[in-house]
DNA sequence: CAAATTCCTATTGACATTGTAGGAATTAAA
DNA sequence: TTTAATTCCTACAATGTCAATAGGAATTTG
């Protein structure tokens, strides 16, 4: 499995953030009852979205986040990406990966590279309005 | 990650015993020896891809294994899928999933479905064949 | 000052992955 | 008929990742 809960988690978050856009700050508090998610779980999605600038924050009290974007100028694949740290489909494709010293003789790397390069093209097909209600 | 060791190690051993077709049995032995794994985690893949019938075995001596059929009539997913046991990108998407009481108003399964098939359709466009030396 | 919130670090339990161990069953060949 | 090579089977250990929680520090509004 490739796509985990905290890529799913800052999914339903990106989402829940998107369905309540205009309202300024939306607390993590009201997105975990929404989302039926624990508040200091979702304290983990929210740190990355932040970090990466995905999200806006605002700390202390009537504080919280909100999209830094518009629904349609976010692909899916950034939002996946700083869910997860690496979605690539084969350990050896992974950003952090050792250089495999096999790599120029090995019969499977260029077939999961080109595995790669599909998924990525469809992630960045859609974007987060994609997946708002219609 | 979605495709670990054991897909991995699958395919492997197919590649292997496509390029040594036409030459009876091989025995793991020359496998491990050649793909440089252990005779022992082999034997995990080899048992998986036997009672999926993708693959002959002969006990005792001199025996071994051999593709059961031409490499250009395995498709890339069912040698993936037999080492994996499932390729699905979601847990939700998992054969052996517990059905979720939220699929109906989910805004993210139908995107997850999409993915899933993108997915498949590449690894069934890819044959064996296609990995092999050219 | 008090309450609500984000932010930070650490830890835990559960589970999956990776790899190993030991030996039983089978069969060809010497 | 024995021996050696092999598949087959079950179990286990070591490691790592995932999922989730805990406790509290820092910040800001009212």
């Amino acid at each position: 499995m490739m796509i985990t809960t905290k890529g799913r988690n800052a999914l339903k978050m990106m989402i829940d953030l998107a369905e309540h856009a205009g309202e300024g700050y939306i607390s993590l508090g009201d997105v975990a009852i929404r989302q039926k998610e624990s508040l200091k779980y979702l304290e983990n999605s929210a740190k990355q979205l932040t970090s990466a600038n995905l999200i806006l924050s605002a700390r202390g009290k009537s504080g919280g986040y909100k999209l830094a974007r518009k629904p349609e100028e976010y692909t899916i694949k950034e939002i996946l990406v700083s869910g997860e740290g690496s979605l690539a489909p084969v350990q050896c494709l992974e950003s952090d990966a050792k250089p495999c010293e096999n790599a120029c003789q090995c019969r499977t790397l260029p077939f999961f590279k080109e595995l790669d390069e599909v998924i990525m093209n469809f992630l960045n097909s859609k974007t987060l309005k994609d997946l708002l209600k219609k």
